[in-house]
DNA sequence: CGTAATCTATACTAATTTTGTAGACTTTTA
DNA sequence: TAAAAGTCTACAAAATTAGTATAGATTACG
């Protein structure tokens, strides 16, 4: 499972990258998506530190979108938040720790198991960029009539 | 990321489908797969409840593996221990949760994205079974002689 | 210049989950 | 009947997560 709070940042961010305009307060990302302002503040600075959010100050400030939305795909926002998107640490690059449990990781097949899962995963992960997910979202509303 | 006691039942069982015969002291398991003692007696037992395990108590007892390698995969296992295979709550099935981010679930994008995910995913954990995992792991050593 | 609007930063609290362990109990066999 | 095994319940320690409080910094604009 993701963190909330990585939930919370993949919402807002599509919420931004499917309306016209591209400035938005915190207060009404927060009541358009139903996520408590304060924890939305953390969030939404956490995806300005990344650089895919940008912000400016003092009345008439708020947060835009930096990148385009064909450039921010969700393997990154997931590991921004969460970090290792493998289920198994032995099965990760950056957050690699070995394990206990096997004798000889590099022929554990627990091990290649849970590779072979986070690959999958990080490929659909990383075709899934704001862009494509308001344009499916558009789809299936139309559907949906 | 699954849960340590979910790693320690997948180890486990693996070490046990690889074995020729078939009845394992908690203590022998424990030792070979340095799984502390306690917490591996607590997986046993529920691996015995769900019936992929069975066991003998008393003298001369026991764990045994109830179904053939091949009738057991890792969809279950993880299912047993960590609940919900997918990455988002509204993505499931048993586990399932509405979520209040998304106006419409029917045609939230980011449910759609996890949705694709989790499937995927479960394919896979259900391809991998304790035979195929035993079966990996030979060709991997075998290559690496 | 001052004030209101807005984002920034840090630290704390409460809740939850996870992990491991203790310790008594039951069953079986020799 | 004693020794060897699994069974059960409950607790404690640790880690993580989520949310909130509070104060600060910056900017626009009259």
């Amino acid at each position: 499972m993701i963190s909330r709070k990585c939930k919370y940042a993949i919402h807002a961010l599509v919420f931004m990258a499917k309306k016209p305009t591209n400035k938005f307060l915190i207060q009404e990302i927060s009541e358009a998506c139903s996520i408590p302002r304060k924890s939305l503040e953390t969030v939404l600075l956490d995806l300005k530190r990344a650089g895919i959010l940008g912000s400016k100050q003092g009345k008439d400030g708020g947060y835009l979108l930096r990148r385009s939305p064909a450039e921010v795909n969700l393997a990154e926002v997931v590991r921004l938040f969460d970090g290792a998107i493998a289920a198994v640490p032995c099965a990760t690059y950056k957050f690699y720790e070995s394990c206990d449990e096997c004798e000889d990781e590099k022929t554990c097949s627990v091990r290649a198991a849970f590779l072979q899962i986070r690959n999958a995963t990080v490929e659909l992960l990383k075709s899934d960029t704001l862009e494509s997910l308001v344009k499916t979202e558009k789809k299936l509303k139309s559907r949906n009539l």
